[in-house]
DNA sequence: CTGTTAGCGCTTTCAA
DNA sequence: TTGAAAGCGCTAACAG
């Protein structure tokens, strides 16, 4: 060990070759005799050889290698939004680099200029909170291709994938409303960002649509976690009039209504009806009680990057928006799992 | 857009001063006037320059970047450790290059190649199921430091941190039979894992020297999923004697157990003493009602990082085996989520 | 404190 | 089909 490195110009002597002949076996041409190649990849197994991927990018001045940037790996959202594009972005021969913003603008910058420094050839980007068109205009402007995920991003003129909220708030309080329910809560979430007012608009559109009023005293905002469910479902447990069921910002805020329905005594989905986005936990180990709004987060990687691998190969494409199905989930007992995929819904 | 690639001689010319200068610039170097590190900066800032680590690296030799193959990103626990190792990585001024590998030896294989293709400095390892010392032999030979993280490899030769399960499951039973339960179960895992193993052993010695016969019976293996604490729950159920508490091999089980009970109108907590290690889904989402033996994921993947680091700096150090103390943290009720940390346990 | 010079390991014309 | 030579953007001596 500690052996000077080997280069392609050792084993170009050790083989009897020129260190073309070496780069092009290295880079599966087929301009070069079978018996050569054999001899050099031999060569290169008992050298050790290790392939310079510093050097090869320097000189051909691109990567093969992908940028994903995500705002909270500890979500598992993203977490498997990530092994989604891995998956796509591997086979297509380029290595993925992952970053880890933690909602952080700030963090986010260092990681994205740092992947231009590496050289990636694009980015995926799941903003921070109040990214706006501006912390991504060089990025944008150096030309190199970009898709956004999860939340879009007004005026950053890239392409993006997100999905369908609305549609998906909509078909959950239809299928609520269907059930004889009138007084349906929205739970959970802040008001501020753009997913938010989107399952919003969808909660108050199906109201509408059914005719019922939309009172304000039924959404309560709160942390989107498990504890801001708990808090949210006391606070609507409080009033005068109590909903009979409740829409939940995520799948987080979803599981803190049941506990603090159960802390009531009261059994969730029989007592109380109770539908979340499932963003957080991914269906497989998400609570078999509720039914959810399901978005399949390793899908959306898949065709981010897909998406994103068109744009490489196109050179520079026409940023696309796309929207992504969501699905009504409907489970039923809890343990038996059994669930019944009701629709794609689509806006 | 699409200018032509701005490089130190570029800038190097507008500011009116040599290369050199520029990469002293570049790296922060005392050795330059603090007027002309100014002027350099600024015609930095207006021409729009990108550093390239690539060619950097080819000429250092050396590349600031650390990678971190873990054998599932779905799994929230592995997503939490990349996300500690990331802090500190990051905060030593490295770059993180985050890997998954699926339980697929193949792929580890793959993905580690790729990486020491890149020149990363050091590599953090949670290996794919199966992994042996041969695997990582080139990896280790070629002297890079890298520290295995979760699982420990017989006979690799590298340093590791892997958590402390026997005591662990010592803590959990002994806390079980000090609350008068006599039959107590193990849940959920595979046997073929180390990790499964310690905490068998740590389950059966904690019966001994209660002086509890451990049943084979009690013993009930299944997938380490929500799933699977469901059929070994079931299963448990339909012995002739019935179990009073279990241990379940991870949370994934403990919550599909707690499906279980409440499917028998059984409460866990209540009817049915329910402790899990905490491996899968960290404490914030945790169910409050249970009883965890927890590790925490960031936390190992902080320590993991430092440890590495250490040896970077070091040039090349003895390898060291670290275990991580885990904690039993008794919950009580739903919803409170009120939490006391009983004790560290370390054996 | 700043400029000159010589490569790092690879790919890529262009000839042979 | 293979070889020779040039150079990607940067850093590291070494002079000045």
């Amino acid at each position: 060990m500690a052996k000077e490195r080997v280069t392609v110009i050792d084993i170009a002597r050790a083989a009897g070759v020129s260190k073309s002949t070496v780069s092009l076996v290295l880079q599966g041409s087929s301009l070069v005799n079978e018996a050569t190649r054999a001899k050099v990849n031999a060569v290169i197994r008992d050298l050790g050889y290790v392939y310079n991927r510093s050097a090869a990018n320097l000189r051909q001045a691109k990567s093969k290698i992908i940028g994903i940037v995500v705002n909270d790996l500890t979500n598992s959202f993203f977490a498997e939004l990530a092994v989604g594009v891995d998956a796509v972005v591997q086979s297509a021969g380029f290595v993925q680099f992952l970053a880890n913003t933690g909602e952080k603008r700030e963090r986010q910058r260092e990681v994205i200029a740092s992947m231009r420094e590496h050289g990636v050839s694009g980015l995926i980007i799941s903003p921070a909170r109040g990214t706006d068109a501006a912390d991504l205009a060089p990025l944008v402007e150096s030309g190199i291709p970009v898709v956004l995920v999860v939340r879009d991003i007004a005026g950053a003129g890239v392409s993006s994938l997100i999905s369908d909220n609305r549609a998906g708030a909509l078909a959950a309080v239809r299928h609520l409303v269907a059930r004889g329910h009138r007084r349906i809560a929205f739970l959970g979430g802040f008001a501020d960002t753009a997913v938010f007012e989107a399952r919003m608009r969808g909660y108050r559109d199906a109201l509408r649509e059914a005719g019922l009023h939309a009172e304000d005293k039924l959404v309560i905002g709160s942390a989107p976690s498990r504890a801001g469910g708990v808090t949210a479902i006391e606070q609507a447990m409080m009033l005068e009039d109590r909903p009979t069921a409740a829409l939940c910002f995520n799948d987080a805020v979803a599981f803190g209504v049941c506990d603090g329905l159960r802390a009531r005594r009261l059994e969730p989905g029989a007592d109380f009806a109770v539908i979340g986005f499932d963003d957080v936990i991914e269906a497989k180990t998400a609570v078999p009680a509720l039914t959810t709004v399901s978005v399949d987060p390793q899908g959306m990687g898949e065709r981010a990057a897909e998406l994103l691998l068109k744009q490489i190969k196109a050179g520079r494409a026409e940023p696309e928006a796309i929207v992504s199905p969501v699905r009504l989930v409907i489970r039923q007992s809890c343990g038996a799992a059994v669930e019944r995929k009701v629709k794609e819904v689509s806006s």
